[in-house]
DNA sequence: GTGAAAGCGCTAACAC
DNA sequence: GTGTTAGCGCTTTCAC
């Protein structure tokens, strides 16, 4: 194990001092050609690298952005991510990512491991248990502390910082009324997220478009849980006592839900049943029939999310207008609905 | 924005020396208990954090992984990644992610961008365009430069470093056997990922699998690209020509363009035809019909790596004896292979 | 043109 | 028990 050279090991061999081997090697204007182009080419071979942490501790400054996600495995947030990642990457900035794993103990504690020096500034997306407790002090203390958070998708009102968000409740506005428009009179809600802002605001969608457009509101197929295993229990029920031609499922589960029951009902998808979901693009391709998506653009998300921590970041006056910035979904019609002529 | 108390300051405000703050917060036995309580609580009071910067340069140590994934929206890497995070996290170290995007030129910089005192150690799966070329000396580089590298699921036998792989062959050569057991004769080859060294594996797999049971090879019915584009056109000619009872799928693509293909053809899976893919073990089960895969325990990957990887660092003695931990894979059986009685 | 010295925030050996 | 000092690796004034 060969051991890293330095600036001190350099200055000796070269027996010149450091600041001068410091000097040559970011090209000083104040050092003559020759020493530069010998301590240059000497720490070429000597392979030198300057040491980060001595920059950062210097600079008071990491470069590097703390991402705080509930769940990688869910599509969505690994989407997000990989626009937060090309953002980051091309402006010069390391991603350091956390888990939260829907705890809000393990989002606490990221923010506390991070929040010591090692990171400029978050980019997050509330745990989901979080969320349901309304517990959002951890997040204004960091803010106390002076790092910048942006938060996405999943956001606290009470939390006043930079949020990236898509438009929920005009999408589900807009899916329902695509629904509507194909002659769906009888259209379930499914949902599994229901303890989540995005949830809530997806649900107020549905709900305003059945009223503008003059359908009664039917509970019996109206499906509102927080979790994957009540749901199943539900739309299991639902399935075998109720009659629907159109559903609108709010999350990826639901959707998949949504469409594997109605094949197995014997439905036709979409002549007998149409469904509209919140999920993976390239899977809803995959299925059979395809499945009409609410697209929520994922990795620009992302961007935004860290277009606007380095533009916060960056910035050297504070400026305390915080931005909310809306990103437009996209209704993919595929072959889990009909076509509007 | 408050700033960051620090010792210093806290030493100046309560008239003592830095140094007994430092030991005093470290509950160091040299100080006298009164002493020691009234900082610590007028640290508590400022909210003091130590600067993880400083500590890193002092301790020449920064308790963080770099990880290097080709990508991230491959469910399989996202996986991995979740179980590299949670050990990591479970042993108090951080993460730091980068996405090579199959890039060599971009693993090349992720590699130089953290390899300078930034991260202790490197989990990564090489990049394909890597792979592609066999150009593996920047991780030579980096090991040379005394940071372990710990490969994952694509690795290189010319690099000398600890490894975590899927048994790939015997997978092949088990769901192989599954096929044939169940009365598939002529079982198709369908691989989009050929230059991949986990792509060779399990090519060699169905050969071998085809050879022990005395079946003859049709190359008619072997479909090697490494691109899903030429995939899809290969594919979709043979399902124009030739007639197949089984499908060995390599990876995800082709996988799950093997299940819509023989319903679009009109098989009836898996009376007519018999799928098994290595795909994401939540998604082929919402399919219908259910696609049996290989399960490749991503998550356990993950760990395993992390924790090789922890291992050598905290190992004081150098120890040059690296270690290949092979992940048992396990066939999920579904609806899309007959049950063996 | 080159070097000495201070300092980023922290710890630890060594005085007192 | 508390303080002084040196040093982790680097940059940057300020002398020379």
């Amino acid at each position: 194990m060969k051991i890293r050279a330095t600036l001190k090991q350099i200055a000796k061999e070269l027996g010149v001092s450091v600041s001068t081997v410091s000097k040559a090697l970011n090209d000083s204007p104040e050092i003559s050609e020759p020493t530069k182009i010998k301590i240059q080419e000497y720490a070429k071979l000597k392979n030198y690298k300057p040491n980060l942490t001595a920059l950062n501790l210097k600079n008071r400054s990491t470069k590097t952005i703390g991402v705080i996600i509930p769940n990688i495995l869910n599509s969505f947030f690994a989407k997000v991510f990989s626009g937060i990642e090309k953002v980051a990457e091309a402006k010069g900035y390391n991603v350091i990512t956390c888990i939260s794993n829907e705890s809000l103990e393990k989002e606490i504690h990221a923010l506390e491991m991070l929040s010591n020096g090692t990171i400029d500034g978050f980019i997050l997306s509330i745990a989901e248990e979080a969320q349901k407790l309304g517990e959002f002090s951890h997040f204004l203390e960091i803010i106390k502390e002076g790092i910048p958070i942006v938060m996405f998708d999943r956001i606290a009102d009470e939390v006043h910082c930079d949020k990236v968000v898509v438009d929920d409740y005009e999408s589900a506005l807009n899916a329902m009324q695509h629904l509507i428009d194909s002659q769906c009179s009888s259209i379930a809600l499914f949902s599994s997220i229901d303890n989540l802002s995005v949830g809530k605001l997806r649900t107020k969608g549905y709900f305003d478009a059945l009223e503008k457009n003059n359908i009664s509101i039917d509970p019996q197929i109206i499906i509102r849980t927080d979790n994957e295993h009540e749901f199943n229990i539900q739309a299991t029920a639902l399935f075998d006592t109720q009659k629907v031609d159109g559903i609108f499922a709010l999350d990826e589960h639901a959707s998949v839900s949504a469409m594997k029951m109605s094949l197995k009902a014997g439905y036709k998808i979409p002549d007998e049943v149409s469904v509209i979901g919140f999920a993976d693009g390239v899977w809803s391709r995959r299925l059979t029939p395809s499945l009409s998506t609410v697209s929520q653009h994922g990795p620009e998300i992302g961007e935004a999310a860290a277009q606007l921590l380095i533009a916060r970041l960056e910035s050297k006056l504070e400026n305390y207008h915080y931005k909310t910035e809306i990103i437009k979904t996209e209704l993919r019609q595929r072959e889990s609905t009909k076509k509007i002529g």
